[in-house]
DNA sequence: AAGCGTTTCAACCGCTCGACA
DNA sequence: TTGTCGAGCGGTTGAAACGCT
């Protein structure tokens, strides 16, 4: 009851504000009407020289009417509403003809997507939109209407429009179009272009992915339940081999896993509707002494946090598939999990790797930005035709840890000699874990134990056992956790970044599913007027507004 | 104030996709 | 299966606004 009384109100107001702004519009559109049948308003006339009209066209009844190009004035978007609200979006082609409206359908739907539309939110961009602008394109790269769904009030247009200009503003100011925490997500989705052949597929295909009746083998995560007892999280919180052996079952729809859709966008059917072919991202989880569980981007070294199991929201925000990529409260210009690390233009800077800066930057360099690299480096020595600069950030980082290390473990730099030379690469993954933590193997104990499974499902991925010229090191299933006596003995060694970035991001798409802890990023009440005036469902799964539309 | 370069943003264009006959 | 049409997406354009000298 009380939700028919809100959806009435709702309603009610919907028509109030448009008849309010329609009666604006048309009282305008007469004054400047009875002025010149030129058509202009206060806002129009600067752009009226450009007004163009198409060659005549034919409409209903024989009658020949030019189209009219250029920009819009009062009395046709006052027209074009007074459509919209008696006949509902849709049928664009249709409102020249019962309108009179001298505009082609597309113009029409243009126009009152981007500009007309009740639900727009006008102004600039907030610091909050931007963030989540960057992390979606890190995310979805140039899909700038699915940008816009998860931006509730903007349009596409004004999406791209701001990231065009963004684009252009840094790259003449030479920095890079990304943050180094964004950046490792467009790397991770570059890496996962590069493997499209399976992943898209997969992400398609539930009988490899397992969407629909997804069975998460229990003896993937025989380690994670083994040190999860060890290391018991606080009170209240998920555990880890919970929501691991939930997998997405309930509460976890496979619906749930869906990305709420604008009613009035449609995502191409050839775009998988699942983020995590190109959304994952690859996260370490550790438990720290304290007994919190850190998330981390697998490839970046345990100080690169701020993230702890304690908030769920921002563990969820770093799974894959999330919409809340980076940080789930994206209220915040920073990720809660911005790495506190400064890679000052050191993608295309190789030659200083050799004296690296200390792995401990002032928080004052969160947010340096990481220099893409020039086209002829990166594709030097990468298993990646595409390399966006990343996977040297990666790199870069492996061959900190590895200068860093060099200094304080001498003596145990062994397993490195162990390693084939041909894959020059693996040196850095060496020292990359972190000793203290007990669970530092977890990506990699995760990833490798999974490994042969998804490595039997899906054909197309080599096995990191069997890429030629990289000895590798599976991690140890029955490996106590505890067992820190010898690390290098331990240790995982990576066959390359690419490669594990790959095997690592195939792991935890099976393992979670892509979009497991998808938010709801969809500002239903904003939205739903718009969608049910026309006669169209929220098609938000779960949405009361939903329910309220049969009223 | 004028000139010039840059930025912003509305709109167009070409293309693809899905529905349907 | 093919063709047509409506719808929508992403790239691009171009004019006004803006900022600097």
């Amino acid at each position: 009851m009380v939700k028919k009384l809100l959806w009435a109100a709702s309603v009610a107001f919907f028509i109030q504000f448009l008849y309010f702004q329609q009666f604006q519009i048309l009282s305008l559109t007469c004054f400047v009407m009875n002025e010149d049948m030129s058509i202009t308003s206060e806002t129009d006339d600067r752009m009226t020289s450009k007004v163009d009209m198409d060659s005549p066209d034919e409409v209903s009844g024989g009658e020949s009417v030019p189209l009219k190009k250029g920009p819009w004035t009062s009395a046709e978007d006052a027209i074009l509403v007074d459509y919209v609200m008696t006949h509902g979006e849709g049928n664009w082609n249709a409102v020249q003809r019962h309108s009179g409206l001298a505009r082609c359908g597309k113009s029409c739907r243009l126009r009152w997507a981007n500009h007309l539309r009740p639900d727009l939110k006008k102004g600039a961009f907030t610091p909050e939109e931007e963030q989540r602008i960057l992390e979606l394109h890190a995310k979805m790269g140039n899909k700038w209407a699915r940008m816009a769904i998860e931006l509730p009030g903007r349009t596409d247009n004004e999406i791209k429009n701001y990231w065009n200009t963004r684009t252009k503003r840094r790259q003449r100011a030479g920095l890079p179009v990304y943050p180094p925490e964004i950046s490792f997500l467009a790397s991770q989705n570059k890496q996962n272009e590069e493997l499209g052949a399976f992943s898209s597929a997969d992400a398609q295909n539930p009988n490899v992915l397992g969407i629909n009746n997804f069975e998460i083998p229990a003896v993937e995560f025989k380690n994670l339940e083994y040190n999860h007892l060890l290391y018991p999280p606080p009170l209240g919180e998920i555990p880890v081999s919970s929501f691991l052996a939930q997998g997405h079952r309930a509460p976890y729809s496979s619906t749930y896993f869906l990305s709420p859709m604008h009613p009035s966008k449609r995502i191409r059917g050839s775009e998988s509707m699942f983020s995590g072919s190109n959304g994952d991202i690859l996260t370490s989880l550790q438990y720290q002494n304290d007994g919190s569980l850190l998330a981390q981007p697998s490839g970046f070294s345990s100080y690169s946090h701020n993230l702890t199991y304690d908030d769920h929201r921002s563990f969820s925000s770093v799974l894959p598939g999330s919409h809340a990529c980076l940080n789930g409260n994206s209220s915040s210009s920073e990720p809660t999990w911005a790495m506190k690390l400064d890679l000052p233009s050191l993608q295309n800077q190789t030659e200083n790797w050799g004296s690296p800066p200390s792995p401990l930057p002032s928080l004052e360099s969160a947010n340096i930005l990481i220099q893409s690299p020039p086209a002829g480096h990166s594709e030097s020595g990468s298993l990646s035709p595409s390399n966006s600069g990343l996977l040297d950030a990666v790199l870069y980082e492996s061959q900190t840890m590895k200068a860093s290390n060099d200094n304080s473990h001498q003596g145990k730099e062994t397993s490195g000699d162990a390693v084939n030379n041909s894959c020059p690469d693996l040196k850095g993954w060496e020292t990359y874990e972190d000793p203290i933590s007990p669970l530092s193997r977890f990506s990699a104990s995760v990833f490798s134990e999974y490994a042969p499974v998804s490595e039997s499902s899906l054909h197309e991925f080599p096995s990191m056992a069997t890429m030629p010229g990289c000895k590798i090191k599976q991690e140890i299933g029955d490996l106590s956790p505890l067992d820190e006596k010898d690390d290098t003995s331990n240790q995982t060694i990576f066959s390359s970044p690419n490669t594990q970035h790959a095997k690592n991001h195939l792991a935890f798409k099976d393992a979670f599913g892509s979009g497991f802890f998808d938010d709801c990023g969809w500002d239903c009440k904003q939205t739903h007027a718009v969608a049910t005036s026309s006669g169209q469902a929220c098609g938000h799964n779960s949405c009361s507004w939903d329910a309220m539309s049969a009223v």
